[in-house]
DNA sequence: TTATCAACCGCAAACGATTCCGCAAACGAT
DNA sequence: ATCGTTTGCGGAATCGTTTGCGGTTGATAA
């Protein structure tokens, strides 16, 4: 069926376009009895209002944007189906942007974002970021930007991520309490912040306890796992535990130690932080901290619009508790 | 920075706003050194065009909306990814929908997309769909749309898949030649016509070849893979080899055979169809066939971008053929 | 009767661009 | 000198809404 216009729709009802508007929106100056009368013709003629002439009045564009560094398949999929939920509850609409990582292409995309005059940025930095300032002045007197997921916590903004380092503090103090002395840390390219975190709190942890052994695997690229971690077990083989600090890295890991014949937990324990749901499809199921994509997404999204709602400038730093899921790859060695 | 608009540019360049407008577009009408004064004057006060106010002009959003069932994490990452390049290098934005594989939230996003006006839709159909008549009434007079993965090919839509029952026909015919005989198929909800594809090129197959013994398990929840399984294998202990239609599904073989302790390939062969990433992070690495995520994205995406530019609407119906990548879970028996 | 005041509705100006016309100056040709 | 044509630019309508403001009714009070 063909769209109708407002200026038709108040042809079609012998009535002025503001009566006719007003109506629509239940102004309180229109008579109840018109009111009537133009949703039944509205219903009739299927009227819907041309969102994007109304944005041009409103100054509100009902797109919100999402900026990710790549599409992986453990973390993503779950974030984007949350925050998908709430921007569409809110009715917007969710654009996805991908800046392969580059601070270059992200600057681009932000400022391509408030040219196409997006309300609000969901921002997940790349690796390649740095230079605070350039972010700080492209959120100026622009779209509102919440981080998410990898953020950077010093910049002028609200932002939404897993707890940092004292995660990795215990897994470590789980690991020593069942027994492990020697424990193996298998990180991400050290270039990213939430590496960083994590390696740091591991190296505090281990020294803190003094009685605990520490090594470092840092993958510049994690398809480079099964050389690598091949490489670190031979050198290292007093290791009985593997702390792994992501989805991806642990499904290499587990597919490196199959190879090896290396048994799971019996010769070689592995802890993870996770979404969830990898753990449960490898064999044995993987114990982990739990970290929630969604929870992440949907408070991301929330603060957003509380935000763009309230327009409130109130600077919130939300952290996302993990909690452990005690599963079938790691041996009580007492 | 605060952002111009074309009027207060053509203020500050003393000239009026079409002038103005001309020579950003490269007219013809305007002299060469007009524009150069304006193209001067619109670096210097960083004038970007408001697209929202320009579409309502040129009927023109520059947003093209990707709806899909879920947001799975061995497909769609992928898929997302491919698209969004081709999206954004036609310089348009991509916007994305989930309909929770519900046939009446799919209609009401495709109307919601005509209402903010996008220029072209990608649509995944639900499982749930099948009345043809509305989806086609709802594509006359809108926005195009260009089916792909979840299609329907007698709908009179262009639309971009992975070959039908033929690669279930080639799977068969590669396990027999290996030697095996009885041969395991497994596949996911029979509501889905992708499922019934597969499942119907199975027994096809099977019965083709006279020699061979088939034993389908049909998942009407991937989630109970495990049990379903177990249950399947004991049943029928003489099965040699899995044909598994989906990463999803495949994972879960894995996990359920690592867990029954059943040696790959040694007691059972698997082979599957993917993408190509997962079978390679498991152990041992899976044979299968490789279909594209990323090439049905860009295909169905460049397909939609054709439409758009050449407003021909001569509908493709486009097929991405499979390819055997044979790596170490299919025992060659003879 | 007339002033007052709701209640109800329409006019017209935005929003920020594109684009159809028309108009003046310049120019070459007759 | 006159006429047509090109060149270069501006005026104003337009896209489909929202909304401030003013105007018309009819009822009520003075």
């Amino acid at each position: 069926m063909k769209r109708i216009t407002l200026r038709e729709l108040a042809q079609a009802l012998n009535m002025s376009i503001s009566t006719v508007s007003r109506a629509l929106s239940d102004h309180p100056d229109i008579s109840e009895s018109t009111k009537e009368k133009v949703r039944e013709a509205s219903a009739l003629y299927n009227y819907k209002p041309n969102l994007r002439a109304r944005y041009l009045r409103t100054k509100s564009s009902g797109l919100v944007a999402l900026i990710l560094p790549e599409y992986n398949m453990f973390f993503i999929p779950t974030l984007m189906q949350s925050i998908s939920e709430v921007v569409n509850k809110h009715n917007y609409s969710l654009l996805v942007f991908q800046s392969d990582d580059s601070f270059e292409k992200e600057l681009d995309i932000i400022d391509y974002c408030n040219q196409i005059s997006v309300d609000g940025i969901l921002l997940s930095l790349s690796n390649g970021f740095n230079k605070d300032e350039d972010l700080k002045e492209l959120s100026s007197d622009n779209a509102p930007i919440v981080l998410l997921d990898k953020v950077l916590p010093n910049l002028k903004m609200s932002c939404v991520s897993v707890e940092g380092d004292e995660i990795s503090q215990r897994a470590v103090s789980y690991l020593r309490k069942k027994g492990h002395k020697h424990i193996g840390g298998v990180f991400a390219d050290p270039g990213i912040s939430i590496s960083q975190n994590r390696l740091k709190g591991f190296t505090e942890a281990i020294e803190d306890y003094g009685d605990l052994q520490g090594y470092v695997l840092s993958l510049e690229n994690v398809n480079e796992t099964d050389r690598e971690l091949t490489r670190f077990l031979k050198e290292f083989p007093e290791i009985t535990a593997l702390y792994v600090m992501s989805d991806e890295i642990a499904m290499r890991v587990y597919h490196c130690l199959n190879k090896l014949n290396v048994k799971i937990p019996d010769e070689v324990s592995v802890i993870s932080i996770s979404d969830g749901s990898l753990p449960r499809l490898l064999h044995p199921n993987i114990t982990h901290f739990y970290h929630s994509a969604a929870e992440i997404g949907k408070r991301a999204a929330e603060t957003l619009f509380h935000v763009l709602k309230s327009k409130s400038a109130e600077i919130e730093n939300i952290s996302i508790e993990c909690q452990l899921v005690e599963l079938d790859s790691v041996k009580d060695l007492k």
